[in-house]
DNA sequence: TCCGTAGTTCAGAAATTCGGAACTGTTGAT
DNA sequence: ATCAACAGTTCCGAATTTCTGAACTACGGA
């Protein structure tokens, strides 16, 4: 398996991000990931929505997510963790992530401070 | 040529705003609209970036843009005026508008109020 | 070692995007 | 009225991207 890569907060490009986050699905993944207090696995979440997401799907989210910046994965034993950059992306990016999650109806009581 | 189409403000969707600006082509279209007080004509632009965008692609761009909510379109004469739809964007979703053009470093001066 | 679980990679089908060429609709000139 | 020029749209084939089932890898436990 490939190493996980992971850009630095100072390559993150906005367009990457608003592209991860344009599809439903990952901005859903994304923010019940934000709304978690610690790292969440993979498949957890095999039916977050209506249907059921086939696996090399949510591997492809995942990844997309990843790759854009939006969040780290770790592995942790058979399994990742994953866990949003939120407060990284917050100073480089002011106001967006809570501003795209409110536009969705998904911003996590947690991010309402 | 088909009446062109714009949604109501009510029945435009995030996702699509963010998949409309995350193609940095677009976004800078509209940051160039929403910084200018006047409605603009598309071949106005024909060279925004460093590359000659095709007519095709352009008038594709202004389409996507249109049907995400992002601007209103209107035939005068042998020209098409466009302009943002900010204010009731701003409405819909606080801050979205604003906090992407500032991530893309794009922000107007006329929006730094 | 062998099995089960978590997730990744691969590969082909389906869907989307891109852009040149042809077309439409409008204005102004002859 | 006819013609030409112009702004933008539509069409359509090529190239790229997305989707997902199936095969595979990696780790942990028995």
């Amino acid at each position: 398996m490939r190493p996980l890569f992971h850009p630095a907060i100072e390559d993150i490009r906005p367009d990457a991000i608003l592209y991860a986050l344009s599809d439903p699905e990952r901005a859903a993944i994304f923010a019940w990931l934000a709304g978690a207090g610690c790292g969440r696995t993979c498949s957890a979440l095999a039916d977050l929505g209506e249907r059921t997401i086939p696996k090399s799907s949510l591997s492809n989210h995942f990844k997309v997510l990843r790759e854009s910046g939006l969040i780290r994965s770790e592995r942790q034993g058979v399994e990742m963790r994953n866990e949003t950059r939120c407060a990284e992306l917050d100073e480089r990016f002011p106001g967006l992530i809570r501003a795209i999650l409110t536009a969705y109806g998904q911003l996590p009581p947690e991010m309402k401070d």
